[in-house]
DNA sequence: GAGTGGTTTCTTGTCGATGAAGTAAACAGT
DNA sequence: ACTGTTTACTTCATCGACAAGAAACCACTC
């Protein structure tokens, strides 16, 4: 081999006849330089076909200009296994995902994802190595771990909000959510409700706390309503799991007598749908005998006879603006952390009316 | 200030009373050093806290190591703008990235994402910097790029094959496909199909392709096929569009006389799905007048009534099989590339039926 | 006991890009 | 001519890793 060695900045240098550093400041444009210099210098750099090493640009940056190297890349951590949740293609980390990207897009910066690396150390290995200008976080620890990662480096929690941790976070109007749905049918008369919550998602929680709240501050005393917890579901897309359990809850629900039966419904897409599937087979009309309403309208809800009326969740939204508030946090450190709460919308369709007549 | 400054290699040295290499080597274990100066160097790194920068560390290893240098990331690009595709959350992009995701995590690899660079400049930057150790290729402008890009980097091409390039790719059966799809209809009697197909979609070409390869190969003289092309859908999820158009293209369909009306129809999911709907208001019985196949085998498809047969395309292996594929490339430079390909497989549900008798 | 060969242990010097600090010269104003 | 200012460039220091070399040590022989 000829040994085709790249050039480094000395070689340059030298071809020129200045000093490594001068050849360093005029291709920074930290030095104007004499003409005559600067021709040299770029003579010398185009012939040589000289390029910084960019990994060693970036070190040297890091130490001098004080750690601000832009890497023009974010991160976004998951610490509910995103790669296996985002398998049900059609919802919800897919539609964040897709607003994160959408985002990153615009501000021409890119989207490093590391599923796992989290739970092992506690903190992630591409924060401690300083190769992402900040951070998206959805879920997230506790409040130690919070405090410690937006130490280190910008955060934006997604999804989620933490009132404690001092950080920027762009989340849903769960309240909101359930109390407009809830409100909408109760408007149209329904008195005797039922939801379907799957004890182990994401808005479980919040969804219990919506709806003590809906249901103690409306003043609707012979309201009756019943939260019932799914269990056992872990994996949304196993659908014949899901399509013998909606098939046990409808018959649990025609079986009651039609005063104690719920006249509408309220729960998550794909059980709404695998419910309006059962409710067909077992002749249960939507929307006369029974309403359905969902929660997070994936694309499905179209399609569905009835379409399903569903609660759009800003998903994608609260992923482009999560970016949008991480993105300014970078240029500007110090600017106060934000709280930003997204309203969804009731999508009206065909899955509910007013109750049946007794 | 205290001026808390970070420790170096230097700083351990000195408390340790060696010189700085010796740290070093002792740290990356090429030495073994003395049971005295390694306890001292131990000793000494404990108490300053001390730890390598990894981004040095990185820049030295790259030169030294002759560019092998692991940041355990590869990246994705697509050339089809990703993130306004993945918009449509149930579809193609977001399986195969889903796939993909599996596919990192299970190597414990991160995924970087940058959407928009590859355009700007012919070679995308994190290629350039070595800041990733493979790339997935969606799509692929020409022969030159592609070629240049696989001399670079471990490569590997997903969803499209590219014959002509020496490189990895994983890659759909499209032929099998479009002919298993076929043959199930023809089989059941149809005898008049109607395939449908915008464009601009990714398939469109292959299936072009795999229509002729099926009706030039199997001998169906009185069989009559049709491909229409859909124009002016840009963005799936635009459905009152969709609606409009499915309604348009049903209406057209009934009204031919019975004898010319295709029997059957061929065409991606959500154009599947929007048909059966327009078919259910206008009062066309599916699958008794006809019948209807889709592609892609989305969530929706379980949930429409009657639920949809339709062709899945195995989006999320090929996610996968090609990060396998690129790891084993990172690991092995040398190794031969390989062109896999991956069957799908016609999903029966309820949407296909025998021809209606005439 | 001194010389020889071999191994282990540690140091020196180099690589790359850059910012801080320093030098030397030109230049302007009084 | 003296002083202050700007301009042009150099020297120095920095990070971590490693090749090459120095130094120390051991084993064995004559």
């Amino acid at each position: 081999m000829t040994a085709p060695k790249k050039p480094g900045i000395r070689d340059v240098a030298q071809l020129a006849g200045v000093s490594p550093a001068t050849v360093s400041q005029i291709l920074n444009n930290k030095l104007k330089g004499s003409t005559e210099t600067r021709r040299r210098v770029i003579e010398a750099v185009t012939e040589l076909g000289y390029a910084p090493d960019p990994l060693y640009r970036d070190a040297v940056l890091q130490r001098n200009a004080g750690g601000r190297v832009r890497h023009q890349v974010i991160a976004f951590i998951s610490l509910e296994n995103i790669h296996e949740q985002a398998a049900a293609a059609d919802g919800f980390y897919s539609l964040i995902l897709s607003g994160i990207q959408r985002g990153v897009a615009k501000g021409n910066y890119g989207l490093l994802l590391k599923p796992s690396s989290v739970h092992q150390d506690l903190m992630p290995d591409f924060v401690l190595e300083k190769k992402v200008d900040g951070v998206l976080v959805e879920g997230g620890f506790n409040d130690a771990w919070r405090e410690e990662l937006t130490r280190r480096i910008p955060t934006c929690f997604v999804f989620n909000s933490f009132s404690r941790t001092n950080a920027n976070s762009v989340s849903p109007n769960m309240a909101k959510a359930i109390h407009d749905s809830m409100e909408y049918l109760v408007d149209l008369g329904h008195r005797n409700l039922l939801t379907l919550s799957p004890a182990r998602s994401h808005h479980h929680q919040a969804l219990i706390q919506g709806l003590d709240q809906f249901f103690s501050q409306s003043n609707l005393p012979r309201c009756q309503h019943q939260l019932e917890e799914l269990h056992g579901i872990t994996t949304p897309n196993h659908d014949a799991f899901l399509h013998e359990y909606a098939r046990k809850i409808a018959r649990q629900i025609r079986s009651k007598k039609p005063g104690q039966r719920p006249t509408a419904l309220f729960t998550g897409d794909i059980y709404a749908l695998s419910l309006l599937r059962a409710f067909r087979e077992l002749g249960v009309r939507v929307p006369e005998e029974i309403s359905v309403v969902g929660f997070d309208d994936t694309l499905a809800a179209l399609y569905s006879d009835p379409q399903l009326t569903s609660y759009r969740l800003p998903l994608t939204a609260i992923g482009t603006t999560a970016v949008e508030v991480l993105l300014q946090q970078i240029d500007d450190p110090d600017r106060p952390p934000r709280h930003i709460i997204l309203d969804g919308k009731l999508i009206e369709r065909a899955s509910v009316s007013t109750p049946p007549q007794p």
